[in-house]
DNA sequence: TTCATGGTACTGGACCGTCTAGTTTGATTT
DNA sequence: AAATCAAACTAGACGGTCCAGTACCATGAA
């Protein structure tokens, strides 16, 4: 352990001292220079220019560009998948289950495409071959978890009387990519400016939704 | 022109020159090379070792590392996406609809689901930023053309009133994702040996379909 | 048919310039 | 005294070029 000055409860979560305050520049220098150029066209001395610190600095804190990476990866990654999956929507009081359902999607759309998490996902896809568990943990952590969370909120509903589902699972994946699918392909491909409008995603998340209904709604 | 010395049309298409087959061997090694590493790992040295040929012999063929790149994954992109659309399943007489969009969805997902496909996806996703043509070539020969080529097909069964389909485009992007989604972002991160076998690719094309029937179907 | 000739492609490897991960140093700050 | 800084440095990789010599292949002469 380093020098452990004195630990009020929020400096063990965001610490103060000069080396911490540097430590995160780096961190959010390095964020937004891998997941901009990739790991390959990434170079340490950008990062610490970026980070307004000198490249000893860098290598103090992280043994290498390797290491660095995964962390920041990580990092990104969990952070993005307990965003999405905070504050999810309730069913209100005699809401009807199309509208919840729409805004469901509606908010999985526009908290899953964010020049952020598409950039992350771009990232992460390009180098499988390098870092798989970083895809894993992607994968666990975001369209897994997404669609975990959705089977047993179906669950919910079935038992409520409110869907037809006999698959929880198999319901929630298919809902998944007739929401997703499409866009998320799209700004995969073509990039952060050809995610939709707020609108447009509305009219896409309520046309997924009429067909999710017109096979699992009662 | 350089010596055309009796043109037989099998030539045209596949010379036997030794330049040719030089031609070739690059090409095919580099194909090799860089679907597996991608671009930036991917040296100039390596593709010469493999193709059997002296690095000036790539470069007398090739003006540089990113042009042998762009014509690779053009070549490799045009390939598949052809192969994805040649012998189109037909629509057999007194067919039952379910059956036939199974068959089309099975065959979609085992021609996509290929490890030669899945690497040029995750190549080209991780190079949108440096090649973004490469990728909206990708997109328009891939995912759009498959749905193009279903919208019109999805008319046509609408008008001899096996479908009820308003919105034949909508339609078909919504079949597309319903069956392809989920195995296709697995596959993405998860590697190729993640590719599900043809007996539960069959069951989740089925699956698939009948969710799309429930809303489509007559 | 056989042999010489010449043009062209190819080889292998040296080479140049540049870039980059990571280290070292010696001064400066706090 | 500990941390940080700027800057130089090491060691190696890589894109691309150059060059001296070799293999291939057409044509024309013998």
């Amino acid at each position: 352990m380093t020098t452990t000055r004195s630990a009020g409860v929020s400096e063990e979560l965001e610490p103060h001292g000069r080396s911490a305050k540097k430590r995160r520049a780096i961190l959010e220098a390095a964020t937004e220079v891998f997941l901009q150029k990739g790991y390959l066209a990434t170079n340490m001395d950008e990062i610490a220019a970026l980070a307004a610190v000198s490249k000893q600095t860098v290598y103090k804190n992280f043994p290498n560009k390797e290491m660095l990476f995964v962390e920041i990866v990580s990092s990104v990654t969990n952070r993005a998948s307990d965003r999405v999956h905070s504050k999810m929507p309730e069913l209100a009081e005699g809401e009807d289950i199309a509208d919840y359902l729409q805004r469901y999607a509606y908010r999985q759309l526009t908290t899953v495409l964010t020049p952020r998490v598409m950039q992350l996902r771009r990232l992460v896809i390009g180098e499988v071959g390098r870092f798989p568990e970083l895809a894993k943990a992607l994968f666990d952590g975001g369209p897994g978890r997404a669609i975990a969370a959705m089977a047993v909120l179906f669950e919910r509903l079935a038992d409520r009387g409110l869907l037809a589902i006999d698959d929880p699972a198999v319901a929630a994946s298919q809902f998944n990519w007739l929401i997703m699918g499409e866009p998320l392909n799209r700004a995969m491909l073509l990039g952060d400016e050809s995610i939709p409008k707020p609108a447009k995603l509305r009219r896409h998340a309520a046309a997924g939704v009429r067909v999710f209904l017109a096979s699992y709604g009662k």
